[in-house]
DNA sequence: CTGAAAGCGCTTACAG
DNA sequence: CTGAAAGCGCTTACAG
């Protein structure tokens, strides 16, 4: 196994020239009229020497790395983390590798870790955005580097995106609470112009209004943990007349959980709770709870191919049609929920 | 802002030759005595413009990519991706970068990723190797390419280990058993001779045997979930002394408290529990239970000092030491272990 | 049907 | 103290 083998090496050892070798290659055989023969020999010669062309004087060459950079808040998430195996998954099978980077929601730190994946020349970002980050975004993308955002979504940011529906799910969820013959609903939410919060509570402020209920939702100005589960709990006090209640998000469902550990699981136990986000926890408690589950699989397969597209369709048609996506979240229905006896 | 910035640009527009820039940028001004001013001109140029030499190119030149290879099981492991995220953490303050892969086990998956690691040319790898592994993985690290593995350590492959000291955590959590009265502690492993998992046995076995107790170890052979439950079922039944339980792995522990699901809770909640791992889940549920947690920082730190000991050290001495570093877990001590009232 | 040669943007031995 | 030039290993116009 000598270290050294390139195309040279080939192109002696077959007896042509390097030119030719590179063609065949990469395919262009045909199209640049290099016989059968001379084809086949080559191809033998490189598949005996298990010879691979330097990836590195490639991409040097055509400018192209065949890397994606992936950057999300913090990659230990398991939504994060989650997406991350997928797309890996999905893009190694089409020749590309990914290279990611935590920012922690740093302003300073994102504008560090986009300068380093232009550095490395990735073709292309997949990228969570937060908020506060639009400038930054908005250079990224006014630069027409090839990018596709996922899960947050950012109208000022005129881009691609592939989404959860965020809108459609809770809407799913919350009819089929009203399904199971819950009348009063509550909503417990952040205070923010997140829009994929605000598309959850459209979707449960919608859906009761359908029945004539009406909406009552608590808007949480997230400071800590405690402090959240403080007003989950006066709010439950408050409104003993509701008979389910949503969480909008996983840590808000957490908060609400946490009740029970300081005994105030009454609060809770009386009523169906349905969570926004699924995880462990929710399947294995009891009472099993209710969840939205996001479509990882489906959002890294769309998120992939989008990326893709763009990459291959080059320079050709970058502007213009921008896309998209919201995919339908899976509802996993647990105990939590289950039909009212009366 | 320019997309063609080069070093030629640069020479051009200070007057003077490539070669200068290139010492001046790469700190060997002193070394190669280009004059303080001149050298103060470049940088000053360099910084106007941004400008910021192309990492492709100076890999084809140097060899060097600056890229870490990481391969796991499965990225979105908890446990993991929680590796990932600080790995990445350190080793972008060095300049260097991750690529990732998770082989699901599979051994075709994995020699496939290691080539296309070692197409892309990455300095260095970083590996959780799973067991059947050891005859790709010896190929590589008999190819000298520098290479840590950590979480699992296999006694035939002769390398650079990073590794939570499985019999010293388990020794401890053990005691702390003993120390709060508990007298028949149980232990539930699966057969298996994964050198992680014997090592937790030993530290269990050799600890209750100092206060001349005799050890009583359940081997699962795993095949899923349900039938090790059922396995435990049966353990605990079948010993009705034991007045506490240590499962070796997150896994067991969730197949232990699932019992608690089918009705079974008085089997376990007479004792003590212990996990070998923590999750978020342990210190949720009540009685909350007292973990092990693998010291994730602490390990991911060594690893990346470690490799980049390694990769600095350069052909010089890659033979000689081998090191083997265990790493304490912390024992995180919750009500599940509270002291015997007797 | 095939090849000689330029060039991607660096680093570094060599020469002055 | 500084620079011209080779070379890392490819791809691809250009010429035959």
């Amino acid at each position: 196994m000598q270290e050294k083998l390139s195309i040279k090496h080939i192109a002696n050892l077959v007896g042509t020239s390097i030119t030719t070798v590179s063609f065949v290659l990469n395919g262009k055989a045909k199209e640049k009229h290099i016989s059968e023969k001379l084809t086949e020999k080559i191809l033998k010669v490189v598949a005996e020497l298990d010879y691979q062309p330097n990836s590195i004087a490639r991409s040097l060459r055509t400018g192209k790395t065949k890397i994606i950079g992936f950057l999300v808040d913090d990659i230990s998430k398991p939504f994060f983390s989650g997406i991350a195996r997928v797309i890996d998954q999905k893009a190694s099978a089409r020749g590309y590798k990914i290279i990611f980077s935590s920012t922690g929601n740093d302003k300073k730190r994102i504008s560090e870790i986009l300068n380093i994946f232009k550095d490395r020349h990735v073709d292309g970002y997949i990228i969570a955005i937060a908020e506060g980050l639009e400038e930054e975004i908005g250079r990224l993308i006014s630069g027409k580097a090839p990018v596709v955002f996922f899960d947050r979504y950012l109208p000022e940011i005129d881009a691609d995106y592939v989404l959860t529906d965020n809108f459609q799910s809770t809407a799913t969820a919350t009819q089929h609470l009203l399904d199971n013959g819950f009348k009063k609903i509550g909503f417990v939410t952040i205070d923010t112009e997140q829009q994929q919060m605000l598309d959850r509570l459209q979707g449960y402020t919608d859906t009761v209004k359908k029945v004539k209920a009406k909406p009552q939702v608590l808007k949480i100005k997230y400071t800590n943990s405690e402090d959240s589960t403080e007003k989950i709990k006066s709010f439950l006090q408050e409104n003993p007349d509701l008979d389910a209640i949503i969480f909008a998000a996983n840590y808000l469902t957490m908060d609400g959980l946490r009740l029970s550990r300081l005994g105030m699981e009454q609060l809770l136990s009386s009523k169906a709770v349905l969570s926004f986000d699924d995880f462990e926890l929710l399947e294995f408690i009891s009472p099993s709870i209710t969840a939205i589950e996001q479509p990882i699989e489906a959002l890294a397969e769309n998120i992939v191919q989008l990326l893709l597209k763009k990459l291959n369709a080059g320079e050709s048609k970058n502007s213009g049609e921008r896309s998209v996506l919201k995919i339908n979240a899976n509802l996993n229905i647990r105990q939590s929920t289950q039909t009212l006896v009366s």
